[in-house]
DNA sequence: AGCGCCTGATTGTTCAACAATCAGCCCCGC
DNA sequence: GCGGGGCTGATTGTTGAACAATCAGGCGCT
């Protein structure tokens, strides 16, 4: 499991657009962080124009953010940016979640994620319970069968979870919502979706407002410089 | 108003997106056809690069298809994508339309579209009909007030447009539609969304069912010689 | 007739160069 | 002393050409 070149069968920009979103997602790369073409190219061994791809790519996917002739840096998320995507979240988790359909082969998934989120917790990996999680919640909207849907939710999530990589308290923001995801397998497959449902617009709305608080906390204590992590 | 270079002040690859983005939607450019990287940079007058660069992005609308090392071709519409087109704008645009405001400002824009479609239909230009309801569409997703999911459902309209591009008789089409749009205002204006939101749903049944025995029909002639338009 | 190889064409990637634009700075005039 | 104009250096935007990798189809060999 070297870091590089895992194996590059489908080419070399989505392999380096993977790999840089691995330093977005755990924080190498800081929000607002300007990423030099130049340099960056030759730091991760691509040709500049490949390096522009990535750009695309990653822009498109709402972790960078570009400017005419100033270059790209990696998105910094705003309160309106989490707001958005919980709002987001309601009208597309909830109705998926409560027309359902019990037996659905996501289902399945979505329990397998609660099990290894718990794994992960009880190994303290709280990224991975992070990851599981956010899987668990693209199993709900996978609920509604459409592909188009599943994609553009995953986008979503990989910038809700920006926002989260600026929070510090990793365990305080994931750990308290992992019984809701079970007791919302366990309404589900006991043939209750609207049940199900409502737990899960009750856990968005805690969850909203954990991250808004933690966001906003943040946000106040800017310039006192205590950075996170 | 000259087709070509409208004011490019966004940079070459947008605007070049662009008018390939109108090439395919007029139906210039058809389903399934192989788009040469070098013949269509020298068309376009551009570099092969800046061509590779807007590939990627009408590839990520769905407009155009990548397989690698064999280059990209415009995207063929199937029954599958258009269902899955459909699935998504019930779920996104009835909740949105259900829980409007029903003073909120984009209601005003779908007014101005409902009229400016029914001038398009008393000039006999179908394209802009279409077009008008597409944006009247656009703005029931807007009545949610997410940035996100109003861009995403731009794009998937994009693409079911490619669909509409497809079929003969877009008289047909869109003309039956257009008071449905008018009454949904009317409903929505007079306080009542929930109304308004069945009335919608009902135009999806009907608008569905329109274009999948459109297709249908198309797909099942497909070897009989008889090319639209 | 069946199989494998070779060839031509297209795509994938890199490199180097030039034009356009931006941020910061100095110099100049008031 | 202070503000404005223009210059300078750096970065991005775009182009063109080159080379490797891969695919499709035809050819000859067995």
């Amino acid at each position: 499991m070297t870091d590089a070149v895992t194996h590059a069968s489908a080419g070399l920009a989505p392999e380096t657009a993977a790999r840089l979103r691995d330093r977005i997602i755990t924080g190498r790369l800081r929000p607002g962080e300007r990423l030099s073409e130049a340099r960056l190219a030759a730091e991760m061994s691509v040709s500049r124009n490949t390096l522009r791809e990535v750009f695309r790519l990653l822009v498109h996917e709402g972790l960078l953010t570009h400017l005419p002739h100033r270059g790209v840096s990696v998105a910094v998320p705003s309160m309106a940016g989490v707001l958005d995507i919980y709002r987001l979240r309601r009208l597309i988790e909830i109705p998926a979640l409560a027309q359902a359909w019990p037996r659905h082969a996501a289902v399945a998934r979505m329990g397998a994620e609660v099990a290894q989120a718990q794994a992960a917790q009880a190994a303290g990996d709280w990224r991975g319970v992070g990851s599981a999680n956010m899987r668990f919640h693209a199993g709900i909207v996978a609920l509604a069968d459409s592909p188009r849907l599943t994609a553009f939710f995953a986008q979503a999530m990989a910038e809700l979870r920006l926002a989260f990589g600026l929070l510090d308290d990793p365990e305080q923001l994931h750990a308290p919502f992992l019984q809701d995801n079970a007791a919302i397998i366990d309404l589900l497959q006991a043939g209750d979706p609207q049940a199900a449902a409502a737990r899960l617009a009750d856990y968005l709305d805690r969850s909203e407002r954990v991250v808004m608080t933690a966001f906003a906390r943040r946000e106040h204590a800017a310039g006192a410089g205590g950075r996170g992590a």
